[in-house]
DNA sequence: GAGTGGTCTAGACCACAGA
DNA sequence: CTGTGGTCTAGACCACTCG
């Protein structure tokens, strides 16, 4: 039985890490002083790091080095409770979101662009939309502590949206859903499609990933009585960081 | 700007891919001959078809070549329609999974093997049990055509399903869950939590992936009224080759 | 045994960050 | 400029499949 190098060191350091040894955001041996300490080539010592960096447990830095990620556990993401009144108690004014961060101990953030553009094309088919038409836009990037653990971009067709508070920085209590359904569009269903893609450039960029790592894009559909999509929103978040999770009614089979 | 290699040949072989120059199943160039070819070496070529593989596009097998893969599509598993009575009848009596499957134009095939034993402590928590109790465990590999395309492990409480019909191969008509509501367990609540790990090694070889390719671990749990779980079932399926939705209704905001 | 993919090495060079 | 991670090369050897 041959034992394999990169396995046995990338588990040496899983350990380390997992112990304490080396802290969240501490920074770890150079990949060429791994290589040298354990007498390996640097090629494979560069490997080990990529195992954990797959893992997120790790993020390599061009430039700079190699550091323990900040963030070690995974942010519980509650696909249905967040549209339940007792869990956006919980939420307090702050959304979904900022109880998901809470919740590890880190604090929440977030930023918000507003601007009326034309949708992806997926998502125009979704809202009905000619593809030339206009939407209104909030690209959200949001953080726990430092770190962006997800980008999220809501669209709302022009007709509902333009001009009302949903193109305002603070969508007021009850977030988008409840201004909605003052503008007369009560949402009834949600429907959420899911898939693991890998990054582009610039979400890699914003999230502090490698192009290689991979990343859930959820695509959270708000649907009225009548059917019509007047809320499109895409998530984009590191599977390494987040768990997810739906729960809901069933019909009884007859007895 | 530098152009790198690797992207740029996975790029070129995946257009060629999907253009159907190399159709599903057929056999790509071997790595050694690739690397003559292209005019780059062994691990270069190597890491282009890495690149591949990570996507689903390609299969590799030690001793035998590299392939493209049989399935190009993703099956879509819809979590919450499997549960409503019109999409039971579009699934007519083989469940779910054959549906999915068959909108793809394949063939469904599962294999179930019944036993009793220790559940895993992540499961046995779920349901309650003591940590060294049995439970009723059967554990289905589904495929579309030939290929292994998901693994999906059920566990129900021994008192509740020992001795009935959840322990024959065949669970008869509307499956477990009409056979619980019959025992007197109705479920009323289905509960989904997801992530996304690497596969343990028995699952790598079922599903036919390498050791690195990830798997979605969708833990499902049926719930009584009483919020009692008869009904734990751990699916475990490439990334590559599903991808996942639910619906459910949501609470009026107050206007 | 011949042919295939998988792992590892030693070393060159590139791209980027920071003093 | 120095030091860092990222890409690529040429070649050795290992692990596995099939005839």
């Amino acid at each position: 039985m041959k034992e394999n190098k990169v396995p046995r060191l990338a588990a040496e350091l899983r350990a380390k890490i997992q112990q304490g040894v080396y802290p969240p955001g501490s920074a770890l041996p150079k990949v060429r002083d791994l290589s040298e300490s354990e007498g390996v080539s640097y090629q494979t010592a560069r490997d080990v790091y990529e195992v954990l960096r797959d893992e997120g447990l790790i993020i390599s830095r061009r430039g700079e080095g190699t550091f323990v990620s900040p963030i070690l556990g995974k942010i519980h993401r509650d696909g249905t409770g967040r549209y339940i009144k007792s869990a956006r108690e919980e939420a307090g004014a702050r959304g979904a979101f900022a109880a998901e961060v809470a919740r590890l101990g880190m604090t929440p953030g977030a930023t918000t662009e507003i601007s009326r553009e034309r949708p992806p094309k997926p998502v125009a088919q979704i809202l009905g939309l000619h593809h030339a038409a206009k939407a209104l836009v909030r690209a959200r990037v949001m953080r726990a502590d430092a770190t962006v653990v997800q980008v999220a971009t809501s669209y709302f067709p022009g007709d509902v949206a333009f001009g009302t508070q949903l193109e305002q920085q603070d969508t007021g209590d009850g977030g988008s859903k409840s201004r909605l359904a003052e503008l007369g569009y009560p949402q009834v269903r949600i429907r959420e499609s899911l898939d693991v893609r890998t990054p582009s450039k610039a979400e890699a960029a914003l999230l502090g990933i490698s192009a290689d790592g991979l990343v859930y894009e959820i695509t959270h559909v708000g649907l009225t009585e009548t059917g019509r999509a007047v809320e499109v929103c895409v998530h984009v978040m590191p599977i390494t960081l987040w768990s997810l999770s739906y729960e809901w009614p069933i019909d009884q089979p007859a007895v």
